[in-house]
RNA sequence: CGGGCUGUGGCGCAGUUUGGUUAGCGCGCUGCGUUCGGGACGCAGAGGUCCCCGGUUCAAAUCCGGGCAGCCCGACCA
């Protein structure tokens, strides 16, 4: 697009992610015929394109695939932690956010709003839902009469609207998709667990165990806490090129919508009482965290169980041969439970086709040729190390699995060291704005407060989160001058 | 919304300063042939409202005015 500098302006960046034009490997020459290529085939072609309202995306099958699997994943912990999906509407009456004082002050610059239905003017203009705390609330105030009906555990996945000023592909789109959890509790205590449970259980889990992305976890300042919220709690993750990226949040919202919705319920004492709630949620910008987070110079690397096909069978020539030991292969892989493809399009070339794979982050390639098979033997490619070793036919699908067990663990493992290698321990905020140009810095709140955190700002410099010394989260009550700031540039 | 940049076949761009008639190039696409173990090559083709509207002019991709959209930097945000 207009205004990215020409190829040979390098080094170029798409979404904070290097581009590999060029830079290495033995495809240099041809790479540099593709400028772009990274953003072109991963981020925007790959995975999105542009729709015709601003700052929208496109999803195409291969990142929603991927969307899917992550979905799937998500939706099973948050089942375990009792949630049970449910469906609210798109459209809120404007009055609904007028409810609550804060929460209206934080959304409207943001909202969408529909004056016209049917060839009339409405009455009252209704937005399309930015979050759905305020309809979803409306509803609870109906649900909940007593301490039985408590806690209430809901979720949806659902799109919402925000007419953000500034979107970026991926990471700030003016519609997304995502799951958003609301739940009311009997007390505050109980409420606050279970936010906890969501933000520890159920996100930091999902991003460590399924992502493969490490991530910090704690309160937001007041400053970046959610609009309507008590406390916000949040993982943050560190991207290929060290700025911060919020990769869930989890709200305590206190007594302050039960209040605006008037959600009460009789305790065991018969006295009316207003509930605690909470709300969270992630969204698909989790998917443009992946990429940011382990793509590399030849595209996207996926985790085992986020990759659509764990592993292709590519057919090297049409030689008859050739053909059908590859789909014996591709169908004894498939037997063995992996999700595989055989790639037998030989009218392509062998080198285009390796690429393709290699940009869609397929975790591991066989590849089947006449030289192989004249030997007996078949060349097994890892994707995230690019590294080729060459087995016994016979021990291809135990070589596959040996492979992919090692990939989740790698991955992670790497997006551990970077972390660690760009985050600074420092002692004051001139330190920390200085540190955060290149990743992370954490630094006594103590040193920083409000107006500390005013000053990072005039660095786009701006406090993640809060947390112990050690990374544990603050306890009940606790004051936040014993916190550590996690700081950072963000997305 | 402020500052900077941009908008030309599917994609990436040149051409715009100093208007000039058939708007070029690379990639991709189609056909044929030769190729084929890391983005092949030759030949022959197809494909364009030069973002939109208005103006100046004999003549506008090019100059002027106004829109719209995108990218980067801020303020705001999953």
């Amino acid at each position: 697009m207009g205004g990215n500098p020409p190829a040979d302006r390098a080094p170029r960046t798409v979404d904070g992610v290097p581009q590999g034009a060029g830079s290495k490997g033995a495809l240099t020459s041809r790479a540099a015929d593709f400028p772009r290529w990274y953003q072109e085939v991963v981020a925007r072609a790959e995975l999105a394109e542009n729709g015709p309202v601003r700052g929208t995306m496109v999803i195409r099958p291969w990142g929603y695939a991927i969307w899917e699997r992550l979905q799937g994943a998500l939706d099973r912990r948050i089942k375990e932690a009792g949630a049970q999906n449910a469906y609210f509407p798109l459209f809120i009456p404007e009055s609904y956010l007028r409810l609550e004082a804060e929460h209206v002050e934080g959304f409207s610059p943001e909202l969408a709003v529909v004056t016209h239905g049917g060839g009339k003017q409405l009455d009252e203009p209704v937005v399309v839902r930015p979050t759905s705390e305020t309809v979803v609330n409306s509803f609870f105030a109906k649900w909940v009469q007593s301490h039985r009906d408590l806690p209430l555990l809901v979720n949806q996945w659902v799109n919402v609207v925000r007419w953000e000023m500034r979107t970026r592909l991926f990471l700030r789109t003016s519609e997304f998709l995502w799951q958003e959890g609301h739940t009311a509790h009997a007390t505050e205590d109980e409420a606050r667990a279970y936010a906890l449970r969501i933000l520890c259980d159920v996100y930091r889990a999902t991003m460590l165990e399924v992502l493969a992305v490490p991530v910090l976890v704690g309160h937001k300042t007041a400053r970046e806490r959610f609009a309507g919220a008590v406390r916000s709690w949040a993982c943050e993750a560190m991207m290929g090129d060290g700025k911060a990226l919020q990769m869930g949040t989890s709200h305590e919202l206190g007594q302050n919508f039960s209040r605006a919705f008037d959600i009460r319920f009789a305790d065991e004492q018969g006295e009316l009482q207003y509930a605690w709630q909470t709300s969270w949620g992630v969204s698909t910008r989790l998917v443009g965290a992946l990429v940011m987070a382990h793509g590399d110079d030849f595209g996207l690397r996926l985790p085992p169980a986020l990759a659509p096909l764990e592993v292709v069978v590519v057919a090297v020539r049409p030689d008859g041969e050739v053909l059908s030991v590859a789909g014996a292969l591709a169908a004894d892989l498939a037997a063995a439970g992996y999700r595989v493809r055989l790639d037998d399009r030989t009218d392509t070339g062998f080198g285009r086709r390796s690429i393709d794979w290699e940009l869609k982050g397929v975790p591991v390639r066989v590849e089947v040729g006449p030289r192989d098979l004249a030997e007996g033997r078949v060349t097994v490619v890892t994707r995230h190390t690019r590294t080729k070793s060459t087995v016994p036919l016979a021990a291809a699908v135990p070589e596959v699995a040996r492979v992919l067990a090692t990939v989740a663990d790698d991955l992670r493992a790497e997006a551990d060291a970077f972390l660690a290698a760009r985050t600074a321990e420092v002692a004051t905020v001139q330190e920390a704005a200085e540190a955060a140009a290149t990743g992370f810095a954490r630094v006594p709140w103590s040193v920083v407060g409000a107006e500390g955190e005013e000053l990072l700002g005039a660095h786009s410099v701006s406090v993640r989160c809060l947390q112990h010394p050690d990374g544990s989260l603050a306890e009940a009550g606790e004051p936040d001058d014993a916190l550590v700031a996690v700081v950072g540039r963000a997305y």
